[in-house]
DNA sequence: GTTTGTAGTTAGTAAAAACTAACTATATTT
DNA sequence: AAATATAGTTAGTTTTTACTAACTACAAAC
């Protein structure tokens, strides 16, 4: 348990370091870490109202209400107001505001990049089918 | 390489979102994300002075001063005067402070303890020789 | 069709987080 | 020992981030 609890510690700064350096290259598009968690949970909340994403992210409707209008102004994101409900509008990332998902694919291949530096090909297979059953849900 | 890519993937979502779930019992405390952010460099740069902590962080000297001031206010912090160039204070985190540090471990182990679920002996064995070989430097 | 509810917005304000400029105290260089 | 440099601090200010209260527009319930 000990041992692996290291090596999960390790992955975890590996990972950590690597999206860090990620990010450093995304800070010159002048967006701080607050507006980054932004486009995350749209992106992950898949195109979520103001609403949705207030509560995800536990802050009240006019604060994110101010901080989109700002992410909208420099063309991050985008509203597509709903044809069900004409009071909601869901929030889109733009292609600019796409770039963040980009950012973390970019991390995660250089970490690929490096374990296929370390391991030989059976090594690699047994290790992607190991985490496979390691990510499987249940 | 994709297949590799999507695993890492998923095993950064699994330990970012493990994570998340342990700094949510921690926001308990009343430590704000940078707060939390200040700390975890702390500990990083083993007890750094404030100019280094200032540049790790890219902040200002006095940003960070101001902002140490409150957290050794509400007891995370301390400061000892260095001997050898008395204008120096070296940053500490008191036990409350380190808590910060025991998050992350609670967050490893609950990781290791869902991967032991999932695995039999020999398979973890395998994992950790490869993931050791992975995360070996150069 | 009137009342009640909900999504989003506006306005006003407070707290947090950042900055620059200028200072004190100690170290280092000349 | 005087001049220069560095660590930390203080003061004053700006920007960012958050809030509540009150509003508009649309939807749903009665």
């Amino acid at each position: 348990m000990e041992k692996l609890i290291n090596i999960i510690s390790g992955l975890s700064t590996l990972i950590g370091n690597t999206e860090e350096e990620a990010k450093e290259q995304f800070n010159l598009f002048q967006l701080t870490s607050h507006q980054m968690h932004y486009l995350e949970s749209i992106h992950l909340l898949d195109n979520p109202n103001i609403t949705e994403l207030a509560l995800q992210l536990r802050l009240s409707k006019p604060t994110v209400k101010v901080a989109i209008d700002k992410l909208i102004e420099k063309e991050y994101v985008y509203k597509i107001r709903s044809d069900e409900d004409r009071r909601s509008a869901h929030l889109h990332l733009t292609e600019k505001g796409k770039l963040i998902n980009q950012m973390h694919e970019y991390a995660h291949k250089r970490i690929a990049e490096s374990i296929l530096r370390k391991l030989n090909n059976d090594e690699l297979e047994t290790l992607e089918d190991l985490l496979t059953k390691v990510l499987v849900d249940k």
